[in-house]
DNA sequence: GCGCTTTACTCATACGTATGAGCTTGCTAT
DNA sequence: ATAGCAAGCTCATACGTATGAGTAAAGCGC
């Protein structure tokens, strides 16, 4: 490793006494088709490998080549879920030789990717920016939110996922699946679907075991877990819209003296990297953060589909057992 | 938002029947030093607005500007902690309008990173790479490593913390504590802080009480604790050398049937974001990250100190408390 | 009406790279 | 001897931007 500005071909011209142009060739490979000698692309290549020549990604740039560079957006960089779904692109820019450059979803944020040309932008679970004059060549989303007009967008399939939890839940002989979520759109979307998949199957909906869950800290958490203990008969099921809120549950609910999963079953979405390890481990159902991001970067030379779904995964873990027999239930 | 290739000057002069210098000058505000018009400067400054011109990073980086870029090394982009590392850079970041390019800490990533002529490069957590001439204009290395020569080093105060965590546990009557770490370099520097910790105090050291914790899964967490459960008298404290060994112990503790912490205190390193949800609450050694990050940033523009080191904090929660009396130990 | 100043621009170049076109050599064929 | 040709290079240009230097037109003094 040096501190010192990188070689330029100019560099190595100059030092063996060749033009720059002959450089250019020989390093790309393409110097036969101008009949230069193997000798001297040899000399080339020895002195750009012992000075570890490596190509200006600018100058490149400004010849129209792509710059092998994907913006990806990102509103929490906390949130866990995200951490992962970074790791995930990362994983796959590594692969292709393509870098990550990291935003924030501001105004300026995107201006910034503007100037820096990347090839893409990814938005992750980030709301989607004003309709104003950006100027990107491609644009994809990840996870459900409003959609772009005519940006790619990917996201885990929530309705059959809700459908596959739900059908797990009723199956353990749950009949009322409460909910706890943020008072944002992509959450009130997973409600929805929670209220499809229960009439679908004709059981009844309370409108007060849907809590809302507002703040961010362990206070929300309580207030939502006070709720559901004032609700009579309780559900005996709940469906945390996040992780980050079943984990938080979890923690009330066992200071409250209920223990999970006898007392009441709670389920998560996400499949964050602490549910696993949560006290008890958490069921959940898993977003396909690898799949998501291989198909956002399929998407970027790809331009075939407009809307991806990948269904999630039903991790069944601790978190849910069977309902205490009714004549246990406290009754009205 | 568009789908097309971002404006240029030139467009915006051709546009105007005016020259690319002009267009340059009115929009840098170095319009009046060669005496432009108002009416001109304003009309190009309209079109650029309109159009939402934003100049190429790259063309910029070609004349010598720094690309306000840096590159940031991460190995385990899973880790929580390194989420929230990457969290405070951003925000950083985004105030000084730098971009973050996201790499992980192979040969070509680092290849990749000096084809963008990034402004520096931080090393988060990774190991060191090999000594290969590698061209960076600076080098910023977060956390406890093997330190590259002539780069900077910015960490936290680790011997302070963990006396500081050797005092509470000691003050609250533990006298022997264990230890469960990976057995990689910078896990083998904080138990040896702990060593030395005991000594200075007189407290005697078990060589068996240092758990090792191989592996990632679960897995690692139940071997430990078998070893743990197995030690007769049991450490009546153990401090896990990170945060996500902390958590796994405090669940296949709990699955063990030892209760956290009136049967046995544990506490982290790291304080990440799982940590204060845990059950028990997690009493943990806090990264200082917001401030890590900060000197980081400093030491982009400023070559002053060669090694920083910030103190961490203790966050007391609730999974240390005074041991068991002696009396109700099973003894040897 | 010639030079001087001021105003309001344009030209040309550099940065690092790729690439089409041109330019020397030395050799062979006539 | 000289045209023709291949081998082995170099030149020039473009990309988008900043900037030192140049230039054209108008106004003014004498």
């Amino acid at each position: 490793m040096h501190y010192s500005s990188a070689p330029t071909q100019k560099q190595i011209a100059e030092h063996l006494g060749v033009s720059q142009a002959l450089v250019s060739r020989a390093l790309s490979g393409r110097a036969a088709e101008i009949g230069a000698s193997s000798e001297t692309v040899d000399k080339i290549c020895r002195m750009a490998a012992e000075w570890n020549y490596q190509p200006s990604a600018t100058a490149l740039a400004l010849l129209g080549a792509p710059t092998r560079t994907i913006g990806v957006v990102v509103k929490n960089f906390d949130d866990p879920f995200f951490g992962g779904l970074i790791g995930a692109l990362q994983a796959l820019a590594r692969k292709d030789k393509h870098s990550l450059l990291l935003t924030g979803p501001g105004r300026e944020d995107l201006f910034g990717l503007q100037r820096h040309r990347v090839d893409a932008v990814i938005f992750a679970g980030s709301d989607f920016p004003p309709e104003e004059p950006v100027h990107f060549k491609k644009v994809i989303q990840i996870g459900t939110g409003r959609v772009f007009s005519s940006a790619m967008q990917i996201q885990m399939d929530e309705p059959a996922g809700v459908e596959e939890m739900v059908d797990y839940l009723v199956g353990l002989g749950h009949r009322e699946i409460g909910f706890v979520g943020r008072e944002v759109k992509a959450t009130q979307r997973r409600a929805a679907q929670l209220r499809k998949s229960l009439q679908a199957r004709g059981l009844s909906i309370r409108e007060k075991s849907f809590i809302p869950f507002v703040g961010s800290d362990g206070d929300a958490a309580e207030t939502a877990v006070e709720k559901l203990l004032g609700l009579t008969p309780m559900p005996t099921a709940v469906l945390a819209a996040e992780d980050s809120i079943a984990l938080a549950l979890l923690r009330v609910l066992h200071e409250a003296g209920l223990r999970v999963p006898q007392d009441i079953s709670i389920a998560g979405i996400d499949d964050i990297s602490a549910s696993s390890q949560a006290i008890p481990p958490l069921t959940t159902l898993q977003q396909p953060i690898f799949e998501m991001a291989a198909a956002a970067f399929r998407a970027i030379s790809d331009h075939r589909q407009q809307v991806v779904s990948i269904p999630g995964k039903l991790m069944i873990r601790k978190s849910c057992a069977p309902p205490l027999p009714r004549s246990k239930i406290p009754s009205i």
